[in-house]
DNA sequence: AAGCCGGGGTA
DNA sequence: TACCCAGGCTT
C-alpha cells in the first residue's frame, strides 16, 4: 500500500532520460549532473551533453577539456573528470557493469549513483537514499536524530520497504515525492499520498524532520585576478590546476590577495604568467558564495602579451564556450566588459 | 567523522 | 540579501 500510494508520484514528469527503454549511459549521466543540481539548471546542460556524446564509447573517446567544457557553470567540476575517467574504465571493461556492486568500483559512483544507475538503470533490487529519500522516510516513520543519523537510519530501513521486483520505480517515487511534495522547507502535506501513512503529519511538525544543521561559518579569501587582453580581443586565461579551487576549468590568472595590495597581488598573478608591470585598471570586486567559503576578487584589467603554456592560453571572447569555465569566471568577465 | 568541492533556488 | 541544499572524495 505504500508502494502504490507513493508511485502515484510517477511520470508526474516526463524528463528525457526516462524514455522508454532506458539507456543506462543516460541515466547515469542524468544522475551524475543532478548531483546537487536541480533539474531546471542541469536540463540544457544534459541536452547538450548528450548531443555531444550520443553514447558512452563517443564520451570515452573525447578530450577532458571537452567535456569540462559541457559542464561549464554546473559547479562540482570532479563530477566531469570522474564521468570521464568511469567511461574510459567501462568501455575498457566492455560496458557498464550491471550491478551496484560493480558500478561501485568506478570513480564517480559512491552509494547513491551506483544505487540509482543499478536499480533505474538495470532493474537491480536495490535501495537508495539521497537527501529526498532522507527526508522523506525520516518524516514518514519519524526517524529522530540529526541529519547525519538520519541518512544513516534510511540507509538502514529503505531496504525493507522495497516492493519485490519494482524498486527502479519505487526509488523514482519517492524521490519525486520528496522533490515536489515533501520538501525541505514547507511540504505540502495535504497533498501528499502517503498522508495516511505518515508518522508527522498529523502533529503538523513534518518541518522538524530532519532537524536544520547548524549554520557552518564561512571563512573569507581574497583573491586579486587580472583580466589580460591581447590586440586581437582575446583575452589571456590560466588553468586551475588540480588541488586549486575550480580545478580543471579555466580562469582569470590571480594571486592571494588576503591583508595586501589588491594591485600588487593582481601584478604578481602576472609575473607568475610573464607578463611585466603591465597598467592595470581597476575594474571592482566580484563576490561568489562557495559551500564552505566566500569569495571575493578584486578585479584588474589591462592589455599585454604573455607565451603561451600549456596552462596558459589566450581565448577569444566568441570561443569561451570550447573550454570549461566556471560561473565566477564569466561574472568576472562580464565585469570586465568581455562578453562570452 | 569531518572537511572539501560550485552554484542556484527560495524566503 | 541571507539562507538553504547535498553526493563523492580525501584526509
Amino acid at each position: 500500500m505504500l508502494l502504490n500510494s507513493a508511485m502515484e508520484m510517477r511520470t508526474s514528469v516526463s524528463l528525457p532520460w526516462r524514455e522508454e527503454p532506458r539507456d543506462p549511459y543516460r541515466v547515469w549521466l542524468s544522475e551524475v549532473m543532478l548531483q546537487q543540481t536541480r533539474v531546471a539548471a542541469m536540463l540544457p546542460r544534459y541536452l547538450a551533453f548528450v548531443e555531444r556524446f550520443p553514447t558512452l564509447e563517443s564520451l570515452a573517446a573525447a578530450p577532458l577539456d571537452e567535456v569540462l567544457a559541457l559542464f561549464s557553470g554546473l559547479g562540482y567540476y570532479a563530477r566531469a573528470r570522474h564521468l570521464h575517467a568511469a567511461a574510459q574504465a567501462a568501455v575498457a571493461r566492455g560496458g557498464l557493469p550491471r550491478s551496484s556492486a560493480e558500478l561501485s568500483k568506478l570513480p564517480g559512483f559512491g552509494p547513491y549513483t551506483a544505487a540509482a544507475v543499478a536499480s533505474l538503470a538495470f532493474g537491480e533490487q536495490v535501495a537508495l537514499v539521497d537527501g529526498n529519500v532522507a527526508r522523506v522516510l525520516a518524516r514518514l516513520l519519524r526517524i529522530p536524530g540529526t541529519a547525519a543519523e538520519v541518512r544513516a537510519q534510511a540507509w538502514e530501513v529503505a531496504p525493507s520497504l522495497l516492493p519485490a521486483g519494482r524498486a527502479g520505480e519505487f526509488n523514482e517515487a519517492l524521490m519525486e515525492l520528496g522533490a515536489t511534495v515533501c520538501k525541505p522547507r514547507a511540504p505540502s502535506c495535504e497533498e501528499c499520498p502517503l498522508g495516511p501513512h505518515c508518522q508527522t503529519r498529523d502533529g503538523g511538525d513534518a518541518d522538524a524532520f530532519p532537524p536544520p544543521k547548524t549554520a557552518p561559518e564561512r571563512p573569507v579569501i581574497v583573491w586579486a585576478a587580472a583580466a589580460v587582453t591581447r590586440e586581437d580581443g582575446s583575452v589571456l586565461l590560466r588553468r586551475h590546476p588540480q588541488g586549486e579551487l575550480f580545478a580543471g576549468t579555466w580562469g582569470l590568472p590571480f594571486c592571494d590577495a588576503g591583508g595586501g595590495i589588491p594591485r600588487r597581488s593582481a601584478r604578481q598573478a602576472l609575473e607568475a604568467c610573464g607578463i611585466r608591470a603591465p597598467a592595470l585598471r581597476s575594474r571592482g570586486e566580484v563576490r561568489q558564495t562557495l559551500t564552505h567559503r566566500e569569495l571575493r576578487v578584486a578585479l584588474f584589467s589591462g592589455t599585454g602579451h604573455a607565451r603561451e603554456r600549456d596552462d596558459l592560453r589566450f581565448i577569444a571572447p566568441g570561443k569561451l564556450g570550447s573550454v570549461g569555465l566556471s560561473s565566477l569566471l564569466r561574472k568576472c568577465l562580464r565585469a570586465c566588459g568581455i562578453e562570452g
